[in-house]
DNA sequence: CGCATTTGACCCGCGC
DNA sequence: GCGCGGGTCAAATGCG
């Protein structure tokens, strides 16, 4: 469907993007989230039309804390991440270590 | 099997 | 009063 017109420019090694980076993406819109501490689940994604860019929601995994976290990328860039954290969290940083 | 993720629909608030 | 936008939640599905 896409007619791929210059996207080639924002493709990224899924390498990197798997070792210091977590790519949420289907297969169209790549995005590059740096982690944190904290395990987020997605609530939500919208495409702003006032702003033109994607919206992705996503909240805090622990004990129903306040923390949310906002992605906003525009669909033709997604180098261009606009990630804002925001509320607290109540618990420690949350580990995804298994170890 | 569990978890994570995705999409849709619904709801609410605000603006005009 | 109505419309639109934005935001959230829920459910379902797929994959590991």
């Amino acid at each position: 469907m896409e007619s791929m017109a210059s996207l080639e420019t924002i493709i990224i090694d899924e390498e990197q993007v798997q070792e210091q980076n977590i790519a949420l993406a289907s297969s169209n819109s790549l995005v590059v989230i740096p982690e944190d501490d904290y395990k987020w689940n997605k609530y939500g994604q919208r495409y702003i039309k006032s702003l033109q860019k994607n919206r992705s929601y996503f909240r805090c995994v622990y004990n129903i804390c306040k923390a949310r976290k906002k992605v906003d990328w525009p669909p033709n860039e997604p180098n261009n991440l606009d990630i804002s954290y925001e509320g607290d969290h109540n618990h420690g940083a949350l580990a995804a270590d298994h170890s």
